[in-house]
DNA sequence: CCATTATTTGAACATTTGCTCAAAAAGAGA
DNA sequence: TCTCTTTTTGAGCAAATGTTCAAATAATGG
């Protein structure tokens, strides 16, 4: 006997025109990768404060969220440089200090979307 | 003289006031952090393609989710267990197939908005 | 109660993540 | 140019994450 593969199963009720529709569809929509890439900077405790800050404030600096957060300076540039990777943040430099703000793009349109129905 | 701290700056600019109230703000909102972690769902490729496959099915189970993304069952599975602990999905059995689908809640709204704007 | 089918679970492992610390970079004023 | 302030960067490390594999669980039909 063939042994039981962990890969797919043997069922009777499998509906194999359905999962190849479910496979196209999952083919079309390749934008799911980056969007999940995307959201993940959203699921961070930490990434998603500093979001939310940004997002009811003008712009501030690293100084301002690591002190408000009560974290390191260190720690909050890591996490602004992935934003910024990513373009969900954008900045203005003024003398030595770094200004950053919300950029507009998908995920600013979904945190607006966010923080306004748990508000 | 004391050494610099990483703590925070020592700055002219700063607007003690302003910081204040968004530390206010930070803990007034404590969903932030089980926001973040729901959102972390959305944030693996793998999970936001079940979740996207659960929104276009009224019911799958592991199996038709494993063979449809090309993974193992027991890959599928495990990552089940995390939306179901968080109540993110809702399972009834039949027989020994277990059938899954989008539960009510935050995320499946969040999800509604995030697969009809891109289309 | 045994075999079959579908699924879950736990240990193990490699990879990724988030933070700390120390050092580097960069603008502005003396 | 030296110094001060703010910020970024990279190495290092502990913790978390995602997958695989083998074993356990569970429903069903002989």
């Amino acid at each position: 006997m063939k042994p039981l593969t962990q890969e797919s199963c043997i069922r009777q009720e499998v509906d194999v025109k359905k999962l190849q529709r479910l496979r196209e569809q999952l083919l079309q929509h390749n934008e799911l990768e980056p969007l999940a890439d995307l959201l993940a900077m959203a699921g961070n405790a930490t990434r998603l404060k500093i979001l939310y800050l940004l997002s009811i404030s003008k712009e501030l600096c690293v100084c301002d969220l690591a002190d408000v957060m009560g974290m390191t300076v260190s720690a909050v540039s890591h996490q602004l440089r992935k934003l910024r990777d990513r373009k969900v943040i954008e900045q203005r430099r003024e003398g030595p200090t770094i200004y950053y703000r919300l950029a507009p793009g998908p995920l600013t349109e979904i945190l607006q979307f966010l923080f306004q129905i748990d508000d």
